[in-house]
RNA sequence: GGUCGCGUGGCCGAGUGGCUAGGCAAAGGUCUGCAAAACCUUGUACAGCGGUUCGAAUCCGCUCGCGACCUCCA
């Protein structure tokens, strides 16, 4: 197996990947609060990871793919433990039991990473299936020292931690001193001794919705303590790879590193990875509401799908979307723009019709090796190497096109597939669609006809050709063209090539 | 205000000391009944100004512009 370097955030290097235990990966991914519908960047996060996943086990590992659902504890706004979380407040609004809410945007949630061909993960562990380790954790913590109970709540000691360990802030660049000097800004520190420090479990109030007991009383766990909790239940105090959105990495993952170093004695994570943000028309899409245009900067999945969205022009389907996704570094930011969109639906159709097109090409005649063979074969071995080099995908999709281009010459006949040779062609054909549909997860959407109906749609086309093809024979030009035409307003677009005439659907 | 990051050809987006990224768009050509598709050819881009170097888009400094985090967000 080729060494596989990964970036990670903590250290800021990219370093050489080798697993805890041979052949397995521990993977952890903070999935979704779900309070309400995810928006696009949401997605974009996931199917980055989605990707990590494919491609560790694409390399031959074992992959165990850890994803929680945040079903409770989601403090809404700064540190002011009173408030209502995102659920209660979801509850409230809906008029629902958190537990609906939490039920509903889960299946929302699951039938849209469906739609975007993201794989599910090997658990998805809930909040508020796991009390009692997060209970058991907070206990931990306030052994060793880190944590403090005040009338219920039980903080993080935040200030002690960072002295007595260097660790803290190391992840998000923050100094004991500068967290020091927020303190001073910042209201409602209710019965915290530091602004830095944050809750474990926090006491109830008697209208609090998800309530637990625990040895401080009714109360419900704090965000970041369910991650290091679950993370350490399924995958042990130590793991491979944490993944996430860089918004997550303060505070949210700099205090899970707290947590678990607080409890166990030992950092937790090998290789932090952070997934860059999605833009709208160059600003970071967000679900909360600007205040000065009062709509937020985002777009709903369905809202795309459907071309419904006031930032764009048409529809565009979710594998357009994924594609527009492999474009972009993981760690870059990416923006969403009309313009970009309608580049990658077409950069989309490229791709697929020419793994199609392979996939149905035969290899015939003699062989008469040429450098066309060197080539090719260089080209899959850099595309592996490129996803190697920190998971490069838009680097390896380029050595993709470029291999188009000799499918597509091949096709045309303007070179001959015996210029490579019958073992580099068959190699071809696996590699393509390995790295299309396995690694990339892409789906081909542009193939006539779905499952179900494809032998009456295949029939159907098969007799409207040839009929086109009879019409042109006898240069019924007017017959023949408007089959095209007519087609053509249906969507499906017809292409006439050496060897006859086949068709796509556009949408 | 503090911390971090970025600024690449018409657009998107890789590259991070010398070696063609790629996609979309555009122009010309081949093919075609016409078109579409496909194929061939065409762009010496790296915010600005200095510096280091034999050599910089790539390293350093300054200036300008943009973004993220510091409060919930993937």
């Amino acid at each position: 197996m080729n060494p596989l370097y990964i970036h990670d955030s903590l250290s800021g290097e990219k370093k050489e990947f080798t697993p805890v235990n041979p052949d397995f990966v521990g993977l952890y991914v903070c999935g979704p609060t779900v309070y309400s519908d995810v928006h696009l960047g949401n997605c974009r996060s996931f199917t980055s990871f989605d990707i990590v996943y494919r491609y560790l086990m694409y390399k031959g590992y074992n992959v165990r793919y850890v994803r929680n659902i945040t079903d409770a504890g989601h403090l809404e706004g700064d540190a002011d433990i009173n408030a209502d979380d995102k659920m209660a407040k979801a509850a409230k609004a809906l008029k629902l039991e958190p537990m609906e809410v939490a039920h509903r945007y889960t299946l929302g949630f699951h039938k849209m990473m469906d739609v975007f061909n993201n794989l599910p993960p090997s658990v998805e562990p809930r909040a508020t299936g796991h009390i009692t380790e997060q209970i058991r954790m907070v206990q931990d913590i306030l052994k060793n020292g880190y944590a403090y109970e005040v009338d219920g709540s039980v903080y993080f000691d935040t200030v002690k931690f960072a002295k007595e360990n260097a660790i803290y802030g190391e992840l998000s660049g923050r100094k004991l001193d500068d967290l020091q000097a927020e303190s001073r800004e910042l209201k409602n520190q209710g019965d915290k001794r530091h602004s830095a420090d944050f809750a474990l479990w926090i006491k109830a109030e008697p209208t609090t919705l998800q309530v637990w007991e625990s040895p401080w009383g009714l109360g419900f766990p704090g965000w970041h303590l369910e991650c290091s909790a679950m993370s350490t239940k399924y995958l042990g105090s130590e793991f491979d790879i944490h993944g996430g959105g860089e918004d997550l990495k303060f505070p949210h993952h700099e205090n899970e590193i707290a947590q678990n170093c607080g409890a166990c004695g030992k950092s937790p994570v090998r290789f932090w990875m952070h997934g860059n943000m999605l833009l709208l028309n160059g600003k970071k899409m967000s679900k909360s509401i600007d205040p000065e245009t009062g709509v937020s900067n985002s777009v709903m999945p369905d809202e795309l799908f459907e071309g419904k969205s006031p930032f764009f022009s048409k529809p565009y389907s979710p594998m357009v979307l994924r594609f527009l996704m492999l474009q972009a570094h993981y760690r870059s930011p990416l923006d969403l723009t009309d313009e970009g969109i309608q580049a990658a639906e077409k950069g989309y159709i490229r791709l697929m019709e020419g793994q199609r097109a392979l996939a149905e090409m035969k290899y015939e005649g003699e062989e008469a090796l040429t450098s066309e063979d060197q080539q090719v074969n260089a080209l899959m071995e850099r595309a592996l190497k490129d996803m190697d080099d920190d998971f490069n995908v838009p680097k390896a999709l380029a050595s993709l096109f470029v291999l188009v281009n000799k499918i597509n010459s091949f096709k045309s006949g303007r070179a001959s597939v015996n210029a490579i040779s019958k073992e580099t062609f068959e190699k071809l054909q696996k590699f393509f669609a390995d790295f299309v549909f396995v690694i990339f997860g892409l789906k081909d959407e542009t193939q006539g006809g779905d499952e179900g109906s494809s032998e009456i749609v295949d029939g159907l086309m098969e007799f409207i050709l040839e009929m086109r093809q009879s019409a042109r024979a006898n240069k019924d030009w007017g017959t023949s063209d408007k089959i095209r035409d007519t087609l053509n307003a249906l969507k499906i677009q017809l292409k006439d090539g050496k060897d006859g005439t086949t068709w796509t659907v556009n949408n």
